[in-house]
DNA sequence: ACAACTCAACCACAGTTGTAGTAGATTCAA
DNA sequence: TTGAATCTACTACAACTGTGGTTGAGTTGT
């Protein structure tokens, strides 16, 4: 899986996949609405960072409304998101330690955080090893999260 | 303290700077040279950037020897890896959970890792609360960390 | 004292990013 | 059918980035 192709996102452009990817699909208007209206730009702005995004490949246009294009994401925001870590671990040196205790440090992750994780973590192990042979399929991006804790 | 200016640095900017931080204090031709050859840029394009930084008030000059200026960094290694941790976070949604999430996803970070930050912020909390007054709450104490400033 | 070097200061330049205006095609409400 | 709304497709453009050349001043070995 994953042939995906590594795009590189600027700011700008990864605040309107953030739009596309909280709205599943939709078109310049709706993507410009969705953002934070605090720095929100002009219609023609958001337009033309979808247009670079589309001939980036991060974009494409599913269908049509009216006269406006549908568009919806091509890289998923997981695939971004670990470019985006994989190039902060470069700058950290490459240890994913020294950038969880910067995070420690300056307060933004706390111990309680930290134990939390651990146990999540214990579970996912032993499930691994546990239910190697109960798949459930259809969601190719949400892998499963276990019902109580996240939303959409 | 810390009047530090939040500089915004590129890529390359970064590159170099972590050449300064690991040199201390150079003239630009040991900076050049302390840069993966891999990927090592003309001189003149490292003391462009250099000069760029000094502008943004990340470096400095100290001193000359010979006719070679000497410069050291203004902005800490820390600071800058600060900023960046915040932005990312920013597109992480602000959660440092799941960023940790994602680094435990692609393997980058091990229970291994968890257990031994675990361990050696346990240490930290302890000595903290032991310095200051003993005050150990045993579950989770959600205390309103705002970015205000901490000594330490 | 000089040639050979090394630097500092500038300058240049194309590619990227953020930001938005304009003109003409479509669609919609009356 | 028409005028108002919307959209798309272009175009524009300045600031920022990456990259490095040129020139002339300063330093050095011999």
């Amino acid at each position: 899986m994953a042939k995906e192709k590594q795009v590189r996102l600027t700011r700008l452009e990864l605040e309107v996949m953030g739009a596309v990817w909280a709205l599943g699909s939709a078109s310049v208007r709706e993507i410009q609405e969705q953002l934070p209206e605090r720095k929100r730009p002009a219609y023609t702005t958001v337009q033309t960072i979808i247009y670079r995004l589309e001939e980036k490949g991060a974009v494409r246009r599913v269908k049509k409304i009216g006269n406006a294009h549908i568009f919806e994401a091509v890289v998923t925001r997981k695939a971004a998101h670990n470019r985006l870590l994989d190039e902060l671990l470069h700058v950290f040196g490459g240890s994913p330690r020294s950038l969880m205790a910067q995070l420690v440090e300056t307060g933004q992750l706390t111990l309680q955080d930290i134990r939390d994780l651990e146990s999540t973590l214990g579970e996912l192990e032993s499930n691994k090893s546990a239910a190697t042979g109960a798949r459930e399929s259809s969601g190719s991006e949400k892998k499963s999260k276990r019902p109580g804790r996240r939303a959409k």
